[in-house]
DNA sequence: AGCACGCCGACT
DNA sequence: GTCGGCGTGCTC
């Protein structure tokens, strides 16, 4: 490497001629604020070379926060002095970013209302961004040991908190939020040099630095070396002349005295250099790209002869080889040199899946998900921006995976509601952004489902206006592998069954089907829907449910472990407690427990088919880390006749033993208020139907209903989704709702009931008065669980009628600084959810 | 968002 | 008078 340049002792520094070795002294950045808009100009230390795009550490105000160099300005604006200009503190990080990356995502903020920094924030790894952190730390042997006399109150007790520390300190905001009167204090002990108070730099991640050895020169056997010596080259030459030392060492046995000398001699040399290991591969055997059906051969053809971006919509009965189609598509991305991302739903990301693409990529498939620590996620992140071809899986926020050479965007099962974001802004589905992605890189992108979203459907099926939205390609896999027929599909009338004197929730077929399940070994899933699907607790004397304290809902029990008290637990806010001795409303000791939907079917199960094992799966039961996993394991080994489960049923899992599917009472999905609800009703039977008959046997679906002539159930047993979405969109369009308009829902809340109705009234007068004729306002209105985690939540709903609109005319800005401190305004462009 | 500064009522 | 509360404005 050639030495910096000396620096010339005569070269005056001169702003109006910059030097043309270094660009412009100063940087624009965006700090990681979101509430604060605008630019904001730092010099830039001549030791450090920011370039656009770099995350960087500033000083701020009394703090230092993460930011983002927007551009290099040739002079600091003229109305800043150049004694308020500060300079920047570190580069965090050097943003060589892909092209478009930044398109991307200031195509997101647009789109969903929301600062650029905030969705700066969702597409970066986490802790990135970081900021300082102001610590008190106690100056012990300045304390007198009569303190306590020279001391008012608020000072004495902050004192004292402090000498609770066993490092001696605090941090700021742990001292603030353990007595509200530290404020008051600090001023005193800080003058009398009791106290000192310290920014801590915010400390992102980074890169782990490693020693790499390489070999530069072979020794000619004439050389003076010692044995150990030769033997290390030797086995360095056999590992590709390169290789962590530690791993050099571990090889050989040696210690790094013998690299250094031979490093000495010019044999090899030591480099520090970014080890950015992904989470430890066990090798896979290699598996062969499988023989595909017409249909799949066909959609395959069509995906590969895209050259262009391009939607594609892979309709495939469950069971009819998606993966295989996607595995095939992304072969000859790889060979090209680019990248392909493979976005999949929350819970579809096991092992099962991943090892899957492993079999076939190897070590060019990497995974990235919130389970990963930082450090990895981080790792994982470098990694990708380095460009070498690879397939990235990952869930909903893997949309933003920093890909330079990005060849094929692949969303499988598409219309599941994980790719949804509801919580912090930007409310973004990982769908829209993967359709802008293809069109930036440009690349295909490949919608998976065996039951697509209606918006999927209606935008493969709609005349294509003036490219919006972008028409996308149907392609359908309407038939399993190797000819393996759908499911048989029986529904069976409860009504009829009572008439006929069954008071069970089994119906006589069911009931006969789980019995030849014994004695044919073969498996079953039993499908509780949701309706009172969770448990609660209420009192034999006055009738009242246990509440949650922060949230307008009862509190749900957990079974004990090895006879211990009862838990309570809320699901919104997930406070729990022992459960109470009385109850907290008359103090009678009656309580009554009232059990979940799977958990009296597994009790009628013991009771009428006590030779049946099952297994409990749904969210009591898989709870715990991994539980969820496990119990798939154990069901797949066959140690357990029947899953019993909820919702998580439906998704991702492929047992080819499964013959039987039994839906204990389908009604629970069809009368959620929502205007989604026919549409998710069919989905998710569809979805749960297709998990039987995977394999070689046939499979068999028992539905059971109070309705057996909802028009639903019929399309399920028809297996005609595509007419139900036919019918279900002829209703949607004289209503107004999406696809034919846009929603957005503001979502209000604050701890405070009547500000918090306030304010929603008073945004809702604000849209009001600047509502766009086709737009209907509709609300404000108490959401539906009004208190959860303590805030009370409002809603406001706008009716975009005419969807071509868009949303530019949205004053978000003006709506988030009308809400005053404490009231949060959530903006929901598109929500899945209206509750 | 933090964190200053500054203005006002109610207690020593 | 000062203690303690909160509203307003700034941060390169
Ligand atoms: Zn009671
Ligand atoms: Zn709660």
């Amino acid at each position: 490497m050639a030495p910096p340049p000396a620096a010339s002792p005569g070269a005056d520094y001169n702003p109006d001629r910059p030097n043309p070795d270094r660009p412009n002294p100063w940087v624009e950045v965006l700090v990681d604020c979101p509430q604060i808009q605008g630019l904001f100009t730092y010099a830039i230390p001549p030791h450090l070379p920011v370039a656009i795009g770099d995350i960087l550490t500033v000083p701020f105000g009394h703090q230092q926060l993460g930011a983002i160099a927007i551009a290099l300005p040739s002079a600091p604006p003229p109305d800043l002095s150049p004694s308020q200009i500060k300079a920047v503190i570190d580069i965090v990080n050097p943003g060589f970013f892909p092209r478009h990356y930044w398109d991307l995502l200031r195509q997101v903020a647009q789109y969903y209302c929301t600062p650029i920094m905030a969705v700066i924030r969702t597409a970066l790894p986490p802790g990135l961004l970081g900021r300082s952190q102001r610590r008190i730390r106690l100056n012990a042997p300045a304390i007198p040991p009569d303190a306590e006399v020279f001391l008012r109150p608020a000072a004495l007790q902050l004192l004292q908190l402090l000498r609770q520390s066993k490092t001696g300190e605090y941090s700021w905001r742990y001292l603030q939020q353990q007595m509200p009167t530290a404020q008051r204090g600090l001023p005193d002990l800080l003058q009398r040099g009791w106290v000192s108070s310290y920014l801590e730099p915010p400390s992102p991640p980074r890169p782990k630095q490693q020693k790499a050895v390489t070999l530069v020169r072979q020794p000619d056997p004439t050389e003076p070396l010692t044995e150990r010596q030769r033997q290390l080259l030797a086995s360095l030459g056999r590992s590709g002349g390169d290789l962590w030392l530690s791993h050099l060492l571990q090889q050989c046995h040696a210690s790094s005295s013998i690299v250094t000398t031979l490093a000495k001699k010019g044999f090899v040399v030591i480099q520090e250099r970014e080890n950015l290991r992904s989470e430890a591969e066990h090798p896979l055997d290699r598996d062969q790209p499988k023989a595909l059906s017409p249909h799949q051969a066909a959609a395959l053809a069509y995906i590969q002869g895209l050259t262009q971006a391009q939607t594609v919509l892979l309709h495939g009965v469950t069971g009819s080889g998606k993966t295989e189609v996607y595995l095939q598509a992304i072969a000859p991305v790889l060979q090209r040199g680019q990248s392909a991302l493979v976005l999949v739903p929350e819970i579809g990301l096991t092992p099962q899946l991943t090892d899957r693409f492993r079999q076939r990529f190897g070590s060019q498939v990497c995974v990235y998900h919130s389970a990963l620590s930082d450090g990895e996620r981080y790792d994982t992140w470098r990694q990708m921006l380095q460009g070498d071809p690879q397939v990235v899986i990952g869930t909903r926020s893997a949309v933003f995976a920093p890909l330079p050479h990005l060849g094929l965007v692949i969303l499988d099962e598409e219309h599941d509601s994980s790719f949804k974001q509801s919580q912090p802004q930007p409310c973004y589905h990982a769908r829209t952004v993967a359709q802008w992605r293809s069109q930036l890189a440009p690349c295909p992108l490949i919608l998976g489902s065996a039951t697509p979203a209606l918006e999927t459907w209606h935008q493969a099926f709609s005349d294509p206006r003036e490219g919006h939205p972008p028409p996308s390609h149907y392609l359908s896999l309407p038939s399993r592998i190797y000819d393996r027929p759908q499911p048989q599909i029986r529904v069976i009338d409860m009504r009829q069954e009572f008439h006929c004197g069954n008071r069970s929730i089994f119906s006589r077929s069911l009931r006969n089907a789980l019995e030849t399940l014994r004695e044919t070994g073969q498996q079953g899933l039993l499908f509780v829907p949701r309706r009172g699907h969770s448990t609660f607790v209420s009192c034999r004397s006055c009738g009242e449910a246990l509440d949650c304290p922060h949230c307008d809902v009862s509190l749900s029990h957990h079974q004990p472990h090895g006879g211990a008290r009862s838990l309570l637990r809320c699901h919104y806010c997930h406070y729990a407690s022992v459960q109470p001795e009385q109850c907290p409303h008359c103090g009678s000791p009656y309580l009554k427990f009232f059990g979940s939907g799977t958990q009296r079917v597994t009790q009628e199960l013991e009771r009428h088919l006590p030779d049946l094992r099952w297994i409990r799966f749904d969210s009591d039961t898989t709870r715990t880390k991994g539980a969820h996993r496990a119990l798939l394991t154990q069901f797949a080994q066959g140690e357990a006749d029947i899953l019993v489960g909820t919702q998580m049923l439906t998704k991702g899992i492929d047992l080819p033993q499964v013959t039987l599917v039994g839906v204990m009472a389908a009604d629970g999905l069809f009368h959620l208020p929502d205007f989604r609800a026919g549409e998710q009703a069919c989905q998710t039977l569809l979805q749960v139907a297709g998990r039987a008959g995977r394999g070689a046997e046939p499979g068999q679906v028992i539905l059971q209903t109070y309705k057996p002539d909802h028009e639903v159930i019929a399309a399920v047993v028809r297996q005609g989704y595509g007419d139900y979405l036919a019918q279900e969109l002829a209703q949607r369009s004289p209503l107004h709702y999406p696809p034919y308009s846009q929603l957005v829902l503001l979502r209000i809340s604050s701890l405070e009931a009547d500000r918090t109705a306030q304010v929603a009234e008073a945004l809702g007068q604000f849209l009001t008065s600047r509502l766009p004729e086709s737009v209907l306002l509709l609300g404000p209105a108490p959401a539906p669980i009004l208190r959860v985690a303590r805030r009370f939540r409002w809603h406001l709903l706008l009716k975009l009628c005419d969807p071509s609109l868009g949303l530019d005319w949205f004053p978000a800005l003006e709506l988030q600084q009308r809400c005053g401190p404490g009231v949060a305004l959530t903006i929901d462009v598109d929500p899945l959810s209206l509750s």
